[in-house]
RNA sequence: GCCCGGGUGGCGGAAUGGUAGACGCGGCGGAUUCAAAAUCCGCUAUCCGCAAGGGUGUGUGGGUUCAAGUCCCUCCCCGGGCACCA
């Protein structure tokens, strides 16, 4: 009988179950690995082969660590508010809470047939109220440290959705889901102070192992500047700014504030009143799209004009877009010689450019390069190189009164609110407009109340602001009537602490015991797109470090090691005319396509799977087909993890093909007469077995997935056509397929080599570092530095020794003919590279 | 514009500075079969050549080295991120 995935499958599946393989155990005293994936926000349509793509590595290293004796937490859950449920209700009327639990239900069925090794006692999800009580607990740990905060603050209003949106909802303008228009509206919103954490979260990065690239764009985020604060005086009002280049403050000719800066209105003189509010009105009503699109420099003058410190000239004051409210003072000086922005302005405002810095014609284009100080009275002849110019002016700058040296960073606090139904009501209540108390622990959770409508009021009010049974509260403890916060969390609330739960899901006295976060964490591996690589990987960070600041967790970072997963992508058809065909009509002929239907030649590109364009492949039917173990074995051998890659439908053929040969390793016949026996190995099979058990090994630890899988091919190849029976190659050979293709390892450690009880904790073979390597080697024999011959010689074999093989071999005796051996080159192992004259 | 990645056969991809193309797809040829499917075996970078053999080859041009896909510099192209942050 043939290798049959479909029986096999839900029968280990259901051991699993049964026998709560994967569960984590709770013996502390056991050395620990956690090995957690980015969870899913749980969809309507399902899984795609993305989502398995993704939690392949982090499910392999789980069985090889379980393998190797460690307790493993491998937990799943779901991510589960946000607006596409919400969406579903507004549109057809459908409870979130209804078709959340649905598509749950769902998901979880596809995980299981994946044969993923999670711990299903550990799942959670984000909307379920005995976990999003402690998401509304942990906002008021936040808010009783001053870590959250009401403002009236700019943020992304989009009308179309009737909502705010957080900056990384909005891409290029535009919202990021239906690409609405996004404007800039002062609201009154919940904000997390993540700046406080700033110089934390940037030095912290070099303590985790995390890409280099991730890192760098959290460092970007972050945007640490060191600089100089500068006061000038405006007739009696200090206009400060900040600047990194204090160095070139006796360029500064002209001053710009940022349109919304409060001192503007005290500034302006009379007669410019008009000119300033009209350029006001304009740029709040200007869309960040509008702003973006156009770099052409605006303002207008304020008419006031301040003293220059260093100069001691009096110097006019602008407003002008190009400078942002909520970034340093909101003001700058503006040095027109060496900076490109002020240049700009400078020649639309016809203002003067002084040159201060040497090294640049300064009237063609602005220097921001190094140089000497010029025109800088007292510094003239200053270099700026490894700034020291700037230190010097600092410093005197410091002796005048008049600045300070000051570090800024880009990174904004983060709006946390949502005036949207499905979220996590935020646990305080008001009395107008003025929060009186938090809610506390044992009153929590404040489940979200069924409405009747769930579309934003488009007013900014969220629809259970009109609940009002819901909202309108006498509050025993203060003995007033009060209102409930109507706002709810943002989608990234519940994801910011969700590591922290798994270890301890089932707590009703605590968010997580303080022991169990101790024992499993920090995550040792986190799997997950790099999209989330500023938002919330750095909410998360920020949670763990307010957490434990507050005494409730021991680590500063919550991620120890973090990978990407790359997109998997899918081929689609385009017609001559640019219309996408399905699938199901392209026919494939002499390397081309065309379409069945009429024979059109269609043009194939590999995109992003999306149901659009018919490429979406669900696992479901994958799985019906080849099997969870040909799927997950094809995902690992498409290429690098990080890498995105098409999925071909002949990919994963072949890889059900190989486990069909390797079913006949273990069993032959009609009956699947298992093959092994108790023979000595061979050398050779010995050596094959070593080599591959290192080689699989070290992949796994790298996540080089492609190449593991790629050695168990070779090896399988190689013990069917040596005849391999030999139970001392067989088992350690079922025990390296076992995390990639447990389903089948499970079956032929059980019916091909009479084991009872699985084998996910059977110990790990170990390689015998001599038995892993060749005792000869074929060498390639250069000469002049290219290819010529190849020789066979021990790996160890001395230099005299290879020569003499070499001068013995026919190729090189060609080549040698009347020329004599100046030098030769032998890396033994390695090389022989002959230069001849 | 700035900051990261990355360009290797027809395709996905392998290669601690040491025989480029492992493994797989596709293609070609063969075995098996009444035939097919399935399975198995062989070949498959490219050019010249009947062959033996040789030339050329890792985006471009240069450099370092006995030896470069790998290190350094120049440019081109693709993907991602940031985008008036003073």
């Amino acid at each position: 009988m043939p290798y049959d995935h479909r029986r096999i499958e839900p029968s280990w599946q259901e051991f699993w179950e049964v026998n709560q393989t994967f569960k984590a155990g709770e013996d502390f005293t056991k050395k620990k690995f956690y090995a957690l994936d980015m969870f899913p926000y749980p969809s309507g349509k399902g899984l795609h082969v993305g989502h398995p793509a993704s939690y392949i590595a982090a499910d392999i290293i789980s069985r090889k660590r379980r393998a190797e004796g460690y307790n493993v937490l491998h937990p799943m859950g779901y991510d589960a508010f946000g607006l596409p449920a919400e969406q579903k209700a507004i549109d057809e009327g459908v409870p979130p809470q209804q078709s959340t639990a649905e598509a749950i239900e769902n998901f979880r069925r596809q995980l299981k047939m994946c044969g993923f090794s999670y711990d299903w006692s550990r799942e959670i999800s984000t909307a379920a109220p005995d976990y999003y009580k402690w998401t509304q607990w942990i906002f008021t740990v936040l808010l009783e440290r001053g870590l959250a905060y009401e403002a009236e603050a700019f943020v992304n209003w989009c009308p179309a959705l009737g909502t705010v949106l957080a900056n990384d909802e909005v891409i290029d303008g535009k919202s990021e889901r239906g690409g609405h228009p996004v404007e800039r509206k002062l609201m009154k919103q919940w904000t997390i102070k993540i700046t406080e954490f700033s110089e934390r979260l940037l030095a912290d990065l070099d303590t985790i192992d995390w890409p280099e690239d991730t890192k760098l764009k959290q460092k970007d985020r972050i945007g640490k500047s060191q600089g100089a604060e500068i006061d000038f005086d405006a007739g009696g009002t200090k206009i400060t700014v900040f600047t990194t280049r204090p160095d070139t403050i006796f360029g500064a000719t002209y001053m710009v504030m940022a349109p919304e800066h409060p001192l503007v209105e005290t500034l302006t003189r009379p007669a410019q009143r008009d000119a300033v509010k009209a350029y006001q009105a304009r740029t709040a009503s200007m869309s960040e799209i509008d702003r973006q699109a156009n770099k052409q420099k605006t303002g207008v003058d304020t008419g006031a004009r301040a003293i220059n410190p260093a100069t001691l000239q009096a110097i006019p004051v602008y407003i002008a877009d190009y400078v942002i409210y909520g970034y340093g003072t909101g003001a700058i000086m503006a040095v027109p010689g060496h900076d490109e922005r002020d240049w700009a302005f400078a020649k639309a405002m016809n203002l003067p450019i002084v040159e201060v810095i040497s090294g640049g014609d300064v009237q063609k284009e602005a220097h921001s390069g190094e140089g000497q100080m010029v025109n800088s009275g007292p510094f003239n002849g200053t270099p700026t190189a490894n700034g020291q110019a700037i230190g010097q002016v600092t410093r005197w700058l410091e002796e005048q009164g008049a600045g300070r040296a000051k570090t800024t960073f880009k990174l904004r606090d983060w709006t946390f609110a949502r005036q949207r139904y499905w979220g996590e009501p935020i646990p305080v209540l008001k009395k107008g407009d003025q929060v009186v108390r938090a809610l506390k622990a044992e009153e929590l959770p404040v489940i979200l109340p069924e409405v009747e409508r769930y579309a934003p009021t488009g007013t900014g009010d969220s629809p259970l602001s009109v609940v009002r049974s819901w909202v309108e509260v006498d509050d025993p403890v203060t003995g007033q009537k009060l209102e409930r916060e109507t706002h709810t969390m943002p989608g990234s609330a519940g994801s910011s602490w969700y590591f922290l739960r798994y270890c301890d899901p089932q707590n009703d006295r605590a968010f997580c015991d303080r022991k169990k976060s101790d024992y499993w964490m920090p995550v040792d591996l986190y799997v997950g797109g790099s999209e989330h690589a500023v938002g919330h990987l750095l909410y998360a960070r920020m949670w763990q470090k307010a957490l434990k600041d507050a005494g409730y967790v021991r680590d500063d970072e919550p991620f120890a090691k973090l990978r990407h997963q790359g997109m998997i992508t899918a081929f689609c058809y385009y017609d001559p005319t640019g219309r996408i065909v399905p699938w199901a009509k392209v026919e494939e002929r002499g390397g081309k396509f065309y379409n069945k239907d009429n024979g059109d030649e269609l043009s194939q590109r590999d995109e992003k799977m999306s149901k659009r364009k018919g490429n979406v492949v669900n696992p479901d039917e994958v799985i019906k087909d080849y099997g969870a173990d040909a799927m997950r074995v094809y995902l690992c051998f498409l290429g690098p993890l990080d890498q995105s890659k098409p999925w071909v439908p002949q990919g994963i053929e072949a890889q059900a093909t190989w486990l069909k040969r390797l079913w006949r390793v273990f069993f032959e016949g009609e009956t699947d007469t298992p093959r092994v026996d108790d023979s000595a190995p061979t050398d050779a099979a010995t050596k094959l077995l070593h080599k591959t058990i290192k080689k699989v090994s070290e992949d796994i630890e790298g996540l080089r997935l492609n190449t593991a899988i790629s050695a168990l091919h070779v090896i399988t190849r190689d013990f069917l056509s040596m005849e391999v029976r030999s139970r001392k190659l067989l088992e350690p050979l079922a025990q390296l397929v076992q995390p990639f293709a447990p389903h089948i390892a499970e079956e032929i450690w059980k019916r091909g080599l009479g084991h009872e009880g699985g084998i996910s904790y059977v110990a790990w073979p170990l390689h015998d570092e001599a038995l892993a390597k060749d005792d000869t080697i074929k060498m390639g024999v250069q000469i002049l530095g290219k290819t010529r011959a190849e020789i066979e010689l021990a790996v160890d074999a001395d230099e005299a020794t290879a020569l003499a093989v070499a001068q013995a071999n026919k190729d090189v005796i060609r080549y040698l003919e009347g020329k004599t051996i100046t030098k030769v080159v032998y890396k033994a192992g390695k090389i022989l590279n002959l230069i001849i004259k």
